[in-house]
DNA sequence: GACCCCTACGTGATGTTATAACATTGCGGT
DNA sequence: ACCGCAATGTTATAACATCACGTAGGGGTC
């Protein structure tokens, strides 16, 4: 598991290399209690996403992990991806076509995304369901909602701040 | 503009015509008042959205459109859709690469959509964007909305009871 | 009318995202 | 050894979206 953090550090140093780890050590154990099988190409993909720490497309992480010689295919992004986000270890963004990496695994939720217009950083955070305006919608008219989705496009603090300087 | 509802017929017989027609005049009216320019290519575009009343691909559009012989390129489409979301006609679904038309397109709004896995059909609610849980974490962080997506996948009333007869 | 400008449209090519279809590998059970 | 199963590798293609460049037509201005 060592061996991807190295492959990383080819591609970009930032130190954040102990979080990453704990992230991926707790994916681990998740995925030992509830019986899924987190192989080295779904690890190496949800590595990619925590190191870069934003929103990823598919081909953008078929780049970091194709070997040397070659281009790894679009099917081994797509499928461990769909593996991620099943189980809850990343989230699609559907604005961007784009991965992220979730930042609170460790409960079941609805996501809620804001992302950055300028500088393209996802924040996620964490919503209530059951209280959402869309929930009360789908109470009233029957609607049994299975899946959401929450994105809010706009500029964040640190981009916001550096314009009106 | 008799002419597309015309058109339509061809493909679908469906007896809404009137609402449509109305719907119609009425984005006639509102693009009158604001200086737009509901051109034929957009006016058939929105006319197509209205009476299909379910989200459409871009490339199904462009089967709408197309001419007898041959077929409207991708752009004409595109370039209607963007002219039709910018101004609040129409909206874009991101669950679904589709797009549909505005079910209250006379005020500006937020706008929520459930969509049914089984039948696809999307109904829009009109969401009070001050009020969302997103809304809320967006001021505690200092983010700057300025365009959100709500979408819910799941089961429509009309599918859920058909399912347990 | 001749000219210019601007908006929208037509068209071909291309870029980007995602999946279908089928062969292969590797591992645990019998 | 053999099977069954989950995962992976590989080719091809489907589906969605944009670029770039040229043309057409309406409004001003002289």
């Amino acid at each position: 598991m060592a061996e991807e953090i190295e492959n990383l550090a080819r591609y970009k140093r930032c130190g954040h290399a102990t979080e990453i780890q704990a992230a991926l050590d707790r994916a681990e154990v998740k995925c030992g209690t509830q019986g899924l099988n987190l192989t080295s190409g779904r690890r190496k993909v949800l590595s990619v996403l925590l190191q870069e720490h934003r929103a990823l497309s598919a081909y953008e992480i078929l780049e970091f992990i194709s070997p040397e010689n070659g281009r790894a295919k679009p099917p081994i992004a797509y499928r461990a991806l769909n593996f991620l986000t099943e189980h809850g270890f990343a989230h699609r963004i559907e604005r961007l076509n784009a991965y992220v990496a979730c930042t609170h695994p460790e409960e079941t939720h609805a996501p809620g995304f804001m992302i950055c217009r300028l500088c393209h950083a996802v924040d996620e955070v964490h919503m209530k369901p059951a209280k959402s305006a869309l929930a009360t919608a789908a109470r009233a008219k029957g609607f049994q909602i299975e899946r959401t989705t929450f994105e809010a496009e706009g500029i964040c603090p640190t981009c916001a701040n550096a314009a009106h300087t």
